[in-house]
DNA sequence: GTTAGCACTCGATACGTACGAGTGCTAATT
DNA sequence: AATTAGCACTCGTACGTATCGAGTGCTAAC
């Protein structure tokens, strides 16, 4: 019986687990009676009370009323999640999948590979239906954020002549993503003006990330280009200059909102319009997305737990943030939005595989 | 005293408006002495309580229990908003707005048009920001559909090569709305069979409408086409044709869902729970958008009042629709989604505006 | 160290009462 | 004949009280 790292013995472990557990499933407070019958470890009621009392005092559950049940505080599902986190990691190799499981998320996937291939060029439909997987899968809200673009490489510029006054300016970068515009100019333009601007302009850019393209270089070109062609190219290049930096217009997508009314806690009139505002206005997720490099959680997987949620409106929840990668450097973030008491095994593992199967399709395409 | 062709008489229009009127500020049933202090018209309650019951018995109000106050039906509503309509229809010409309003709704313009001046290539996003403002401004729930690009003109048709097996196309339309997708073909083709495709295209397609652009006309130029270049040419057409069927891709923009927190009686969980899920799938909203012809209502505002909306979700609602126009035939829908005891004609008249905004800005450009 | 037993707490539920807004009806008034 | 005053009645809301039971903390026994 030695006592662990966190002052907690093995005993008050698996009690607080039990507590955990039952909860999660009930979303209840639950008694010393039930722990009692539930667990294999033969302890009558009262002992489990005595533990129970200890465990509130150390601050790992409390009691909502004197005559309640415990529920788990943070701390407690602090506690829990990092134990879980750190067997699982513990067993990651050895990891054999329930043939039931697998069916079913093999069933996703192939959902996924057929719309994928249906419409490529889309990248912000696929990663809607993915939101919508996603919490149709789990039952809780999810978000998902489109991966940075800012390391992607410029594969070709093309500027065409449409009419009087009106350039036609698409930009095709790495895995095929394109943005295109049309670039209203005060003077025309001639066709060797723009050939040679285009020339000009791939020669130059070509294999650039949108991240070394910066406005130093940018400007550069475009005195260069100015020098020889005037006015007219200025506006271009300013209106090329915008669409780089634009390019990378970060988008969120959400869905299954509406599933926290599956949670009481959560279905109260104020919580709920607050959430799903933040959910419907997208700004406010921002914080969410993870920074370049997040060293703490060095598998990409963050849970936040109540309190410790960035976002605000969050309070009374959960977050499990999971990234996905493009290529080096390109990350976006997927999130799960539940009650508290989520069941953070199933989410974890789900945004594990969610994460594989983006990762695998966009290293594809 | 004549009867009216609704078999109400004068007096009792007028107490049917005040009890609506007080109703829509209130929120709650309105009684006999309310109204009898309310009105301009010197009636005692008693009377008042008379006239009540007559229209009670006639269907235009009813008591949610005995010994409360009146509330509308949805025939109350009905009648109030038609006579509104008309009352408005009327006035039409000699509208003169109180300045106040003026102003505010100047203001709106101005934020949009500067909006709507920064991104002008992005119309999704410009929607996306008229259904906040009209979300915002209202207090109830918004959503606007993209405009058919149907009856859309092509300008220009552009093909690529990118690298090997890789073509960039690039569909450019009266508006200039943008297309674009990579498309990947199983052989190479050469330089000028790009060229030569390219001025096939043009010279075939210019000035048709997507819709002109029937899939016989296609595959005829398809089969054309392939005589001359092969296979390729095939995959090339396949994939052009496919973008032109998705570039009519309708999309719904939705706002303010959360509004309806603002009206207990949309608040309860279930029925906010699947209003808010059908603003967020969105599927099942276009039913709400126009059909090409709505001959009913002849400046294109519909009221739907409760059971009226053909919306499932949105049995304990009114829905309030406008549509506006792109150019002929082009039409896109605005709606504004909230309780039956919506402010029926600050709704209408603000979906007035911003419909004639929005026809603006897109004559426009 | 564990457990049985017991008094105690406190939320949930049910029920009774008081209150008041609003009605319908009748009789008086204009 | 239409309007109004008056009054008994209805019913939802608020509030206080009683009961119940799940669960606790504590003490004493094992």
């Amino acid at each position: 019986m030695a006592e662990q790292d966190d002052g907690l013995d093995e005993r008050k472990q698996q009690i607080l687990k039990a507590v955990i557990d039952t909860y999660l499933a009930t979303g209840e407070p639950v008694g010393s009676r039930t722990i009692s019958k539930y667990t294999d470890l033969k302890l009558s009621s009262a002992t489990i009370r005595n533990e129970m009392a200890d465990l509130e005092d150390m601050g790992y559950v409390i009691a909502p009323h004197t005559s309640a049940g415990r529920i788990p505080t943070d701390k407690g599902y602090r506690f829990y999640v990092d134990r879980m986190m750190q067997i699982m990691k513990e067993n990651s190799d050895q990891i054999e999948k329930k043939q039931k499981d697998l069916d079913k998320r093999e069933k996703e996937l192939d959902d996924m590979r057929k719309f994928i291939s249906s419409k490529v060029d889309k990248v912000d439909d696929l990663l809607e239906n993915v939101a919508r997987l996603l919490a149709k899968d789990t039952n809780y809200a999810s978000m998902i954020s489109t991966p940075s673009v800012k390391g992607n490489k410029l594969k070709f510029i093309q500027l065409t002549k449409l009419g009087s006054g009106k350039i036609l300016l698409v930009i095709v970068m790495d895995g095929n993503l394109i943005r295109s515009k049309v670039v209203e100019v005060s003077e025309d333009i001639t066709q060797e003006q723009i050939l040679k601007l285009n020339l000009l302009l791939n020669t130059t850019l070509n294999g650039l990330t949108l991240e070394q393209m910066n406005l130093a270089l940018l400007s550069g070109l475009e005195s260069k280009a100015g020098q020889e062609h005037g006015q007219i190219i200025r506006e271009v290049m300013q209106a090329l200059i915008e669409s780089i930096q634009n390019a990378d217009h970060l988008q969120i997508y959400t869905s299954g909102a509406t599933n926290i009314f599956k949670y009481p806690e959560l279905s109260d009139s104020t919580t709920a319009s607050e959430l799903i505002s933040t959910l419907e206005e997208k700004k406010g997720l921002t914080s969410l997305i993870k920074s370049e490099k997040d060293s703490s959680a060095e598998d990409g997987i963050t849970v936040y737990i109540g309190d410790e949620t960035p976002v605000e409106s969050m309070k009374d929840c959960s977050v499990v943030t999971a990234t996905y990668e493009l290529h080096d450097g390109m990350k976006g973030t997927i999130g799960i939005i539940g009650p508290r008491r989520m069941d953070y095994q199933k989410v974890v593992e789900t945004l594990k595989t969610i994460r594989t199967q983006l990762d695998d399709i966009f290293k594809k395409s």
